[in-house]
DNA sequence: TTTTATCGCTAACACACGTTAGTATGTTAT
DNA sequence: ATAACATACTAACGTGTGTTAGCGATAAAA
């Protein structure tokens, strides 16, 4: 009889939602099925729900382990007494470093969280919402403090997370440059982008 | 008897694309059905079918729309005999007022060309690859002419069109600054991160 | 008006989906 | 060894899907 083997010290359930993360960013939520699932884990699509609930519940426990990775990073770097500037490019770090290293669950959570269902939708919609608020947030003091030029923050918010996405592309490409380079080039563009000279 | 009405001049089908450009974006292709399609236009989902071949014929027409777009336009920007910032600038503009007033068909392009089968899968995936080449090319040729900083070529495109397509969130959100003052913003932050200084 | 082509309808198809019930097998604790 | 539990299996369900066939209604051409 066929098991899900869990090495390191997963549980099973954990393997299923792995799993599902990297099925998820490759045929999107709605066009994996229970059964691509089953046969990645290696197991009838059946016997996933003595692991977990519901298809859905893969979604939310994929989005809200990221969401609350980043929430728990902007509040770390909110209380640092550090320029704007420098919270800044602490926070771009740790997105690129979570998209890099964290890929098929970040990703997943980029693009696919319309399809949850909704109380988990709302909120999680609500807590993108604030995220970003907190981040343009610190842009406008760099502004005030004339460290970052006049521009609209939330504008620039929206420009930053979404350039980071792209590290997708990064992902996908056959002539990767190393992850530093990636990290060191991102930076540099972002961050050039923003300052006052 | 329910008819697809054709206001100014546009034919049942290209009606039909519209919707589903919308549609599509919303819900997303897979997620989106022929029922739904049938209810927006307003008529029966068989009905569909004496205009469109198939589902699928609905997601190739938009994607290629829109990929012809952009490859036109670069196609006019490399004959320009401009500076390299000024076509960086020239096209990041494009793809600003695409992602502006062709939000619908540019997003759906963007997201959902996985959702493509083969024969025009590989072909949209290629054109996609050649423009991004092309778009490298203008920026080494920068990096070259020390208009703009030594940086990796790649990532930079790769960063503009990304941070480009979160346009998305300045359509979602209420309180919209107008799109003049979003496409000046956007060139600010973009271009300003790749000048030499 | 008559003819012809266009368009929309109802009904139905085959299929893939998420999920449940009930049962058998394997593992762990007594 | 035996009891208790965890896990996997087979079979099947109801539902929603894209799409086709065939017929009636409407608009355009004669």
């Amino acid at each position: 009889m066929a098991r899900i083997k869990t090495d390191n010290n997963l549980t099973r359930k954990e393997v299923i939602v792995t799993k599902a993360a990297t099925l998820f960013r490759e045929k999107g939520f709605k066009a994996a099925s229970m059964r691509d699932l089953a046969e990645a884990v290696g197991v009838e699509a059946a016997s996933l729900y003595n692991h977990i609930k519901s298809k859905t519940e893969l979604l939310h426990e994929l989005c809200f382990s990221v969401a609350n990775r980043f929430l728990h990073k902007i509040d770390e770097v909110e209380l640092e007494k550090t320029s704007s500037i420098e919270k800044i490019e602490k926070l771009l770090r740790f997105h690129i470093n979570e998209m890099i290293h964290h890929y098929e669950e970040v990703y997943v959570s980029d693009r696919e969280w319309k399809h949850l269902s909704d109380p988990y939708l709302s909120n999680f919609q609500n807590q993108r919402r604030i995220y970003r608020k907190r981040f343009a947030a610190i842009i406008e003091n760099g502004i005030k403090q004339k460290e970052i030029k006049s521009i609209d923050a939330p504008t620039a918010v929206l420009i930053m997370l979404h350039a980071i996405s792209g590290i997708e592309s990064w992902h996908r490409s056959v002539q990767k440059i190393s992850p530093e380079e990636l990290e060191e080039n991102m930076i540099s563009i972002l961050v050039g982008g923003l300052v006052n000279r």
